[in-house]
DNA sequence: TAACACTCGGAAAGCGCTCTCCAACCCCGA
DNA sequence: TCGGGGTTGGAGAGCGCTTTCCGAGTGTTA
């Protein structure tokens, strides 16, 4: 069944006894022709079944009503498990939500890209520029990547989830990680903590670095001059040994804000093991209100982070510069907020 | 800097002195060509930056190295939130990552695409038959969905994760739902456990149905002829419900199976909320091992569904069945296993 | 040396579509 | 009745690539 050909426009042509671009003007509803004709062709269209192929009127259009999902990564490689940690975790789909939540009502498809090493970098920078999709949406993993530079040098529309760790003119959205943070210090302290820790997430990520300035900053302007740190790579399992070696350091530790909430599962379970009780003892603020939260016992007080929001703003952003690709590079930046449940 | 124009096969050919037919041997390595020319054409091909148009190779090659995802769902609207809870769940990430593990390795990207009218839906199944993708890998979630059929039908190359409502010859890959249900069953007799209740998900949807079959005959197995069953509809909250009205109707209940681990935290907060003790006043086992039967506390007793290797396989029999589209149908069914944890 | 079998590279025909020209036609005023 | 302006539909040239078909060149055998 596979080879049956399947009707094109030359054929609904004939069978409307018109050229084939009349039929092309109708069905892309270019105005001057007959309503007349209008009709004809398209009951010709209902009796063939005629279906566009995209892939030709791409070819000619340079629009393919793709946009490319590009997840990069240089670390991993072909089947790294890190990639499927990646999925599983929430942030991922919640991207992909928002990011279809309007692309959905264009009807554009989403095309998923990963790319680990450099030689894929370039054969995407190449494909995009060759019109395999009309932009790409960027969820920059490794600290520095050279990918966003790539993308805007070679003139693809190109948005970022989250800031680029070296200054590109990109268009990107990010969440105000610093006042997030400040935001958690914020209520460590009104609730009279006094021997206040962190669990970080590694430095060289913008999003974690902004995250320990933010938290740091905030102490500081309240005496707390010093506040001791643990790096987690932000897996459960590195917040747990952050939170014990933080306990091992500042056993009379009463406050802690752990970068993410996958780490504050792991810093929980570190607590419990030594017998603390939270918040009572030590009081726990974790990270982007993820569905983790609710689900840790005690629930974490943590900070939102409307990610789902977010994509949907770098898809209508990339919608824009993909529309206007002279329009002006721009950046939204997105304000967290507390949520308060039992942990803090 | 979009408008200047992408090197094409034809401009590498004049670089290299040769004809267009010769460079596009060579790229793509088919033999008959001297060895001499093939490295004049390679360097021809670096010295401009060559990259070939996927899309005008696929319009003659009739194959994309693009596999669509569908996710088909008749009752969800343009922005219903509906989707947002569904892309959140770790469940459509653990499919993508397993999708990916064997995609990526062939090169070929996953185009994501959401079906909920039957309108879109004769579209896509259209785009398809015209090569937009080489195959499909459906995620079908209504009951009843006439989206396998019609690909079937249309002579898709494609294949289902869960298995079809109703018979379809086509390719699926499948959890035995059944079996891990009746696994949760002698667990929990095994236990010790008398008064054992149920939270089902909808009765229609083959893996729900499948789930409360298998857990009802093994009880039965076992002398209990009769489960008290309250359905929810697989979301947090309609499990907590789902538990309040089972301890209503239940109040010496000792052990319940709690059709998924998201509907089971709901239930473990039920319990909590009731001063109920888990598991010493009642045995609670979930379904599918996802990261919040891990962060649930006490921690979940589960039946692990192994998502990641169904997925991959389910890429496998796709780019088996887009090679050889007489295959013979086929179906792989995975054996779920009981995750022994806190709270059974 | 002639006849034959091969190997290799080029010309050109598409893949299915869009869109620019251009010819044909209509209506109107002079 | 004729010429000018405005519509409308068709012919055909591509978009960038693959692939068939052929002719030219090479080596081998009688």
């Amino acid at each position: 069944m596979r080879t049956e050909r399947l009707p094109t426009l030359e054929d609904v042509a004939r069978v409307a006894g018109v050229s084939r671009a009349t039929v092309s003007r109708v069905i892309n509803g270019i105005r001057n022709v007959d309503p007349q004709l209008h009709e004809v062709v398209w009951d010709a269209v209902g009796r063939t079944g005629y279906v566009p192929n995209r892939l030709a009127r791409s070819l000619v259009t340079r629009r393919t009503g793709t946009v490319a999902l590009v997840v990069s990564d240089s670390e991993s490689h072909d089947d790294d498990p890190f990639m499927g940690r990646f999925f599983a975790d929430p942030y991922f789909g919640r991207v992909v939500g928002g990011l279809m939540s309007v692309l959905r009502a264009q009807g554009i498809q989403l095309a998923l890209q990963i790319v680990g090493s450099d030689d894929v970098r370039k054969r995407l920078v190449g494909d995009l520029r060759n019109g395999q999709a009309d932009g790409a949406i960027v969820l920059s993993l490794p600290p520095v990547d050279p990918l966003p530079r790539m993308l805007t040098e070679g003139g693809v529309p190109a948005v970022l989830i989250g800031r680029p760790a070296e200054p590109v003119p990109i268009d990107y959205v990010d969440l105000a990680n610093d006042t997030g943070a400040a935001l958690a210090a914020q209520h460590l302290l009104s609730r009279g903590r006094q021997r206040i820790g962190m669990i970080s997430g590694p430095a060289d990520v913008p999003a974690s670095s902004d995250r320990i300035a933010g938290f740091r900053r905030e102490l500081a302007r309240h005496g707390h001059g010093w506040v001791p740190t643990e790096t987690g790579n932000f897996t459960r399992d590195s917040g747990e040994t952050a939170m014990r070696a933080l306990l091992a350091a500042v056993p009379d530790l009463d406050g802690v804000f752990v970068a993410n909430d996958l780490m504050a599962l792991g810093a929980l379970a570190a607590l419990r093991e030594s017998a603390r009780q939270v918040p009572s003892d030590v009081a726990v603020v974790g990270f982007d209100d993820s569905s983790a939260a609710v689900a840790a016992s005690p629930a974490l007080t943590t900070i939102r982070h409307p990610l789902e929001d977010m994509a949907a703003e770098a898809a209508r952003l990339l919608l824009a510069r993909i529309e206007d690709p002279a329009m002006r590079v721009s950046s939204v930046i997105y304000e967290p907020a507390l949520v308060e449940r039992d942990s803090a």
